[in-house]
DNA sequence: TTGATATACCTTGAATTACAAGGTATGTTC
DNA sequence: GAACATACCTTGTAATTCAAGGTATATCAA
């Protein structure tokens, strides 16, 4: 049932985590909720999703985290480091690249 | 070496493959050439990309294919189905759901 | 106190699929 | 006859998204 890769979400998870975590440092749960509503509710990522990218974007120093309490219960918060930003750099251009060009042909008369 | 998947290229091949083939019907070794052209050089697929691609969509219905002697050469040329338009309509707007979806996420400003 | 719901973390397994690399064969050009 | 372009193709790998499920605490109502 695992309706991988479903159309145009490669790259897409690591974007926008790092874009949203470039604004202040968020926790996992909180970063679920917020993609729904910056994408305006077109883009929904499950936590099945973003816990992988989050533990991977650390793993290779794009984030740092720091456990904090609150209320009584644990969250675990997210910042991006020199290499994120620089990886979203890179991730935005590469975005740019691609939906350019895509536009570009979508647009492209029929009776080209 | 496979960089498999890099960043934003999910379900494009197969969008653009059926764009291109919604104006005219081409073959594969045609197809590679015009996606680099068509995207502004922006998107180049290989023809281990676009063989297998076609071959599938061949397969579930959306593209019929028949062989042309061209002199002396044999091309397989490929048509979209009735099917095929649909998937095209459909792809199409999940395209610019999901596009639509990052350039607001992009684009909220940092202070939000 | 019991139950339901929300918060908050996480892992596993499956499925998809884009890609590089390599392989065959014919036509064309120098 | 050597190189190059045209034209078809397959294999194996790697990445990664996703659904589903699992744990535990806080909160609130009945």
């Amino acid at each position: 049932m695992a309706q991988s890769n479903p159309p145009f979400m490669s790259g897409v998870p690591e974007l926008l985590l790092l874009r949203l975590l470039d604004q202040q440092e968020m926790y996992g749960y909180e970063l679920v909720r917020s993609i729904r509503k910056v994408t305006g509710e077109a883009i929904s990522l499950g936590e099945g999703v973003i816990y992988p990218v989050l533990h991977g974007l650390e793993k290779n120093g794009a984030l740092r985290s720091r456990r904090k309490a609150v209320g009584g219960r644990t969250r675990v918060y997210y910042a991006l480091t020199r290499k994120g930003r620089d990886r979203l750099d890179k991730l935005r251009s590469d975005w740019h690249r691609i939906q350019g060009g895509i536009t570009t042909a979508l647009e492209t008369p029929s009776h080209a």
